[in-house]
DNA sequence: AATTTAAATGTTATAATATAACACTATGTA
DNA sequence: TACATAGTGTTATATTATAACATTTAAATT
């Protein structure tokens, strides 16, 4: 099991804490009080914490969530559902999911290694609303 | 059928004829001559064309492409393989794999709108190199 | 323990992506 | 005509992300 760096362990724990995905400039206003300055040292955390599967990044809101599956020790199969109301973002862990965007092969025989998908809708709470 | 404004056409032609995806300021860039010179002027367009699902979006790329599908009015269902290695994206267009995810509920009962799906690997041709 | 190597850090500067705000113009339609 | 809606042009600025280089820490090897 990987060990985290200082300052991968300080920003990890703050999106982890985080009740919705995080921006990286966010980040780093929160944790300029633990010594963390520039932007790079943000991205260069958030980098690493990609690569091994801690977090995922939300693509289309350019914002980071912990991975919410224990077992994901690396991110090459991702779903995720956004909430395009209030923005609350949720990973979804399926298996029928996962093992059909797993199996899938396109007509041009490419065989994929890796995916991520994102689901837009209303939550519960703002379809009621 | 909607009719594209001047800077809209100009903007949908350069993506159309491109055979890879494209960056704003690279659009930008290669508009100039035709007479647009701000980033405004290119986002503007690009956010109509997405809106009515004359080109997609790359999320993971920041960039466009145009619709390969004739048939598709807007961008609710949108699936792409992008290869690693050579970057070259295309559009899927499975109706087995639309069907999947159209009908996809989560446990939260979120009913979903839109979706974005993108694979990565390698294409047949990086993969033989 | 000393050496060496890889990974992480700190820092400044800058590149790349995207939007705010405001004035104006074209187009459709009551 | 007058009104509403969509599109344009422009300047400035916000937001997201990386390049380059020097230094430090941690881990692996001798």
């Amino acid at each position: 099991m990987y060990t985290l760096s200082k300052n991968q362990q300080i920003i990890f724990d703050i999106i982890d804490k985080s009740p919705e995905p995080m921006k990286a400039y966010s980040i780093l206003f929160n944790v300029q009080k633990k010594g963390i300055k520039a932007p790079l040292q943000v991205y260069r955390a958030l980098d690493k914490l990609v690569e091994i599967g801690k977090i995922h990044k939300i693509e289309s809101r350019n914002a980071f969530i912990a991975c919410q599956n224990s077992s994901c020790q690396v991110s090459k199969a991702t779903a995720f559902s956004i909430c395009e109301s209030c923005e609350k973002v949720t990973e979804i862990n399926n298996s029928s999911l996962s093992k059909y965007l797993s199996n899938f092969k396109d007509k041009a025989g490419m065989k994929y290694s890796k995916y991520n998908l994102e689901f837009f809708g209303l939550c519960k709470k703002c379809t009621t609303k």
